[in-house]
DNA sequence: GCCTATCTTTGAATCGATCCAAATTGGCGG
DNA sequence: CCGCCAATTTGGATCGATTCAAAGATAGGC
């Protein structure tokens, strides 16, 4: 009874095998951190203690107090996991993000939840350097996580008025206004819009008060950019209808349905995702509309997706990758001022917008 | 000159708002950990002192240290990082794995490199509890260095002989007979087949006798069990070109190629991804040739993409997200013995295969 | 044989928290 | 006024490594 080892599962520490070696731990550890100090016939005393113990390495758990250093980033939303691989928008960028760390050797650490507490947990406790924020929904309430964390973080696509937080994103109203404008000068004058929230969990047909009262600034400007150039053109504003979504399938079909329930129904529809734009091509199609014919729908983002949809999108491509190497750019190197970036879009004309018809 | 704090760049600790507040590192602990059991007004004494201060709140690597478990599992591959996040296979893989985490409240990090030896510094310094290990490539190296860390850990699609490390796979002898089935069933007899890497960094033709040296155990039951099937029917199986890829493009074009360049060209195309299949179908339809017609394409995995390929393509459906939450179970209750499943496949027919022509 | 220069090794200090046994405080009944 | 119990607070020990100034060893020059 007396001797049996194997249940013993304490873990075996750098001290340990130091003492089996009958080196000091500072020798211990130089043979695993800066082998070529010590003396050769030492350095195999260790390594073959360590061998025999079943010593893993140093732990990282120790390295890291001393080093501060964690070398990985976070990247904080408010969705479940899977959202990072479920998501095209988020695959993209996420794409830009890995090869930027790859590039530097910082790794990447999922930080995200649906649930809230558990968010707030996992922001609390995650072992990183800094986060990059994804603001697609509960943005305000992630950057409020990530600032009380006071890690250096980035947030995406927030277009805050809040000039103290480090954000990349693009011109909304820029892009907003070519999907717009191309689709005037195609002809159309009656259109409808399918928003991203302008504030969370909520959705339906809004109303001039909720745009100025809206959470996501990113969210009104590009409608303020739809709506200054469609007004250019004598559209009457006011009697576009703009039904706010929550980027998702149900709530896109149901905006879609209300939209068509008009007696004057729209000839184009700008939709502020591509996510929402093809639920809306899968919809028109199964409505037997044909696009662009009865129909011309321009998205927002470019997403690989929107080149291979039925028609292919036209849409406004976001330099999405761009977006998340500048993103892990500025968190490790975060030095000077609080960096702002807005980046260009850019107008792709494909198969789903056409003119009216006659 | 004197007093310019702005400048003392030092992170604020525990320690440093204890002694502000007048109190205890330990009360000050608790204060965070377990604000129930200090008295109120000492509770927000210490809580003022830290917004005074410019506390972060309790640092995680710290907490670590003590703690033990990170709350993380690694999931590991010897490819780029933004793998994850291109590959079909490896986001509804991945997908499995966010499900069984977010469940649990477990995190995610992203253990990966192309560079030999970036791959083994991230595998050693990885701050995770275990490890999940896609063995595409390299895997055998990575089960190594897996090893070494005396974590947990579990290997996905290996198909080791080695029974000390824990594995969940497919019946891949049984899949690729159903495959190979479903086709001589439908009267083929001239085929050709697209193989996974029966090796590291080598593509082409391969000879019986690279496929008894084979490092991937999987790649070689996938073909066994063609070959099996194959054999049933009475076609000569020394005739049947197997092409080895590199599961890209570049490399399952030039397969094709070199397949295609043949006076009898095979009926039907047996691929071990739906990857290379869907290249295929690419490839013979950009060549004028009809699937099914000309060629019958079977495919392996089931991605989401192979149900809406132009034919849909049939292929041997995976139940990949099922794996990867067995493997995050795997890890996190890593009690007893090693555990080892063997998860059922499936024939899904699809329009990419019919009958040859007369 | 002594002194200096070079190469190795040592061991205390540190990183930033949590835990816990022991000490202190405060209230209350006798 | 004392003893006792419950509620708080304290401070040392611990987690597992790295760092670095100083001590010790070895070799070569004179």
């Amino acid at each position: 009874m007396a001797s049996l080892t194997a249940g013993n599962r304490r873990p075996v520490r750098l001290a340990d095998i130091a003492k089996a070696a009958g080196v000091s731990h500072g020798t211990a550890s130089n043979v695993f951190s800066r082998p070529e100090i010590v003396r050769e016939e030492v350095r195999e005393r260790v390594r073959a203690a360590a061998e025999a113990m079943g010593y893993g390495g140093p732990d990282p758990k120790g390295r890291l107090l001393r080093a501060g250093k964690v070398n990985a980033i976070g990247v904080a939303t408010a969705e479940p996991l899977s959202y990072f691989f479920d998501d095209p928008f988020a695959r993209v960028m996420m794409a830009g993000i890995s090869q930027a760390c790859d590039a530097t050797g910082a790794g990447i650490s999922l930080v995200s939840a649906a649930n809230n507490e558990q968010l707030a947990w996992n922001i609390q406790s995650a072992l990183v350097d800094g986060f990059i924020v994804f603001c697609i929904e509960g943005g305000s309430r992630l950057v409020e996580l990530a600032r009380e964390r006071k890690l250096p973080f980035v947030a995406l696509d927030l277009d805050s008025e809040d000039g103290s937080v480090a954000a990349i994103g693009v011109d909304n109203i820029a892009g907003a206004g070519m999907a717009a404008r191309h689709l005037t000068d195609l002809g159309h004058r009656r259109f409808a819009v399918l928003a991203l929230p302008f504030a969370d969990d909520r959705t339906g047909i809004v109303s001039a008060e909720q745009v100025r009262a809206a959470t996501y600034a990113g969210t009104r400007n590009r409608l303020t950019g739809y709506l200054r150039e469609l007004s250019r053109v004598g559209v009457d504003i006011s009697k576009v209808p703009v039904y706010e979504t929550a980027n998702d399938v149900a709530s896109t079909k149901a905006g879609l349905e209300t939209i068509f329930a008009s007696d004057a129904p729209p000839t184009a529809i700008l939709a502020m995702s591509d996510r929402m734009a093809l639920v809306a091509l899968e919809w028109l199609s199964a409505r037997g509309l044909n696009v662009p014919d009865d129909v011309s729908v321009v998205g927002f983002d470019d997403v690989p997706e929107a080149a291979v949809s039925k028609p292919p999108l036209t849409t406004i491509a976001q330099p999405i990758a761009e977006i998340g190497r500048l993103a892990v750019r500025a968190i490790l190197e975060s030095d000077g001022p609080v960096s702002r970036h807005q980046l260009p879009v850019e107008l792709i004309v494909r198969g789903s917008s056409g003119p009216p018809r006659a």
